[in-house]
DNA sequence: CATGAATGAGCTTTCATTCAT
DNA sequence: GATGAATGAAAGCTCATTCAT
């Protein structure tokens, strides 16, 4: 946890910190990232640093929460209308919200799929040990359910599913992101190409584990 | 590239410190992958291995080679018989083939992952840059020679679903370490389970994305 | 030499201050110990700190002096008898009051102590050029004196006797502090036997140096 | 304990090393003496300090022990004529044969005293918890065989005792260095005075523990 | 006068890489 | 070719002291 210290700043050197940091672990991992590269790069001293976080540990796991929390934020309104939706629907719009994130905040996104990534590393048991819950949790609970209603087959591995789904999602975003990079889109266009792709994927989804399928004989 | 002395080493040696290195790479990923502990770990000397690889880079472009050539062989008879499959059939060969070759090569799988899974890293351009093409390109062309032959929808981003495929064949892989390291179960039996976790998964590929799909409306 | 504004503090909170202080220099000595610490101990802020204060120095050279004004003090009512006791009583005094002054004040004693005991550190020769002077100067005084009435042999070395003298007279205090320790001694009862082993001491100091000495043939 | 690269130097380097160690130890202690000062006294490179050593700590007990080993050793002839010394023969060799091993290694002794008036430093628990035995040990022992041979009174605390007489040679070590500075004296010429001095103190010792004392009353 | 954030030199330690034998 | 000691830049972190309000 940060130290007084560091609520006590305001606000905007707050979020120079907080966005250097971000972009540092986005760029490096969190073996790489350099303390010091941080410091720099937001003009403050190295002591003052220790003023405000313990260690880079603290640094990390507090990102790691407010980045998890912001995303929780985005998709709080798709999850609201949770009742709503249809499983599918629920997913796509899930996805949807989450590549707009991405692309608003893609240092964030990176960051956080760092850690999504390297859950073999030593940090990602700690954290959990802490007790953040990752996006991941969110799936298998809204595969379950809807499982008991009757939206989805009922004989897969919900675990295995709302993992590959996890994935699923990662892998759209990473795949966004490379693909504007490469082709230079303009956002704007390419964006809207994206949603087409999303909707395929969902598609896809559906018919796959959906119920209905009088032709999903093999 | 590995000096010539690497080369004119007994098979034996060659072995032992390709297999430290790669053990190492898994257990630590590239940043924090330690020569002195590969050295130590086969029994050479600091010096010796400056004189086999020009730096630590040149070690793991080396084994990210090998071990992709390795896979590439592994998956090799299935590709052999590409003529007489059908897409999802190949692709279920493909998960199956590579989940055993994750089995029997548990420290290769996870070191070629990590690399999968860290595209973002400096590391990746440079190798990408020197013209390694990852196993993604496997699925990107023979998904196009399937939507050639009508065996999947002409309406999709084959870039994207072959990434998307991809992902899902790691995430498998992960899936499967992950649950097997809980339940700890004998491997012999939880493998059965997991071919039909297979089959499930490309059923539901194929009933999303295949052409045949009269009940694919939405 | 503390600032103006140290004076000027009420009573109550420069007391709180040298207190901290004291028991901070007595747990770490006088490099490892804080300022920071200090200063939450006590309560106030860091800035406060060095508007009472130059610097770390300043700051132990008042604790030092006052400490040792202090001692000097508990050794008062036994000086003024000065003339009444013979040496050998005067010492056994001086010991016994230095113990009790010691179980009374713990931490006083233990910063001294550590003084005392560190003599080849920067500090001491800088505390002594600043002209302190150290009770082991009571001792050669009032040794000389003791020589001058016949009390004590003439042959000695009165600098290193009292130099001993004083020694003696620390490790007498750190035994006890470290046997009450081990022993986990009720204070009352322990501090009884304390006396006997100071009068044993003390018979040994007289019958050693004292000029009766029939006996004192080697 | 020193890795085997220490034990492989060259003789001379390796005592430089340890020299310049001993000396920064000696000057301040264990927290100020600074790993980086001791290397560039000694012309190594900081990362080679870290091929020889484990770390501080490691580097200062393999001093402690060292250096105790070699006082031992200094005390060794006289320790084996244990049988033909009465206690305060013995004692006397002892004191004597301690100042000679002080004034040829000054540093040496500085630093080992450091430690025994540091008991209350982390690092002493550590050492002894290591099992270095002080040579504190050393007087309780042969004091407990004198008082068993009727050389010394048995109505003393041998605790108490032994640990005022290491005092006293501790203190008497001191004594010496301190005068022979003030009084810039001549080292040949002055030791010969001390010897007087030491003779002095055995003397006093001797009459006031000894068990003679037809003279002791007070 | 009180406050507490800001500072930066200094610390111990690590590690890929080079060098000398 | 093999060896392993030597190197030094860079890391994370501490803390007495200064500064701005």
């Amino acid at each position: 946890m940060p130290k007084e210290t560091f609520y006590n700043l305001p606000d905007k050197k707050r979020q120079l910190i907080v966005g250097s940091a971000i972009s540092e672990f986005a760029a490096f991992g969190y073996d790489k990232a350099s303390i010091t590269r941080i410091v720099n790069k937001c003009g403050i001293a190295k002591g003052s640093f220790y003023q405000y976080f313990e260690d880079k540990k603290d640094l990390y796991f507090y990102l790691v929460t407010k980045v998890s929390e912001e995303k929780v934020r985005a998709l709080e309104p798709v999850m609201q209308k949770r009742g709503q939706y249809d499983f599918f629907t629920l997913i796509r719009e899930l996805f949807l919200e989450g590549l707009k994130f991405a692309a608003r905040n893609p240092q964030i996104t990176l960051m956080g799929d760092w850690l999504f990534k390297n859950k073999g590393h030593p940090i990602y048991n700690e954290i959990v040990g802490v007790g953040l819950q990752s996006a991941q949790n969110i799936y298998t609970e809204i595969l379950e359910e809807a499982i008991k209603k009757g939206q989805v087959r009922d004989d897969i591995d919900p675990g295995f599913i709302s993992h590959s789904i996890s994935s699923l999602s990662v892998s759209a975003v990473e795949y966004y992101f490379q693909a504007r990079e490469e082709k230079k889109a303009r956002v704007r266009k390419f964006d809207e190409g994206m949603i087409d792709t999303i909707d395929l994927l969902i598609d896809f989804l559906k018919n796959g584990i959906g119920t209905k399928g009088k032709g999903r004989q093999q």
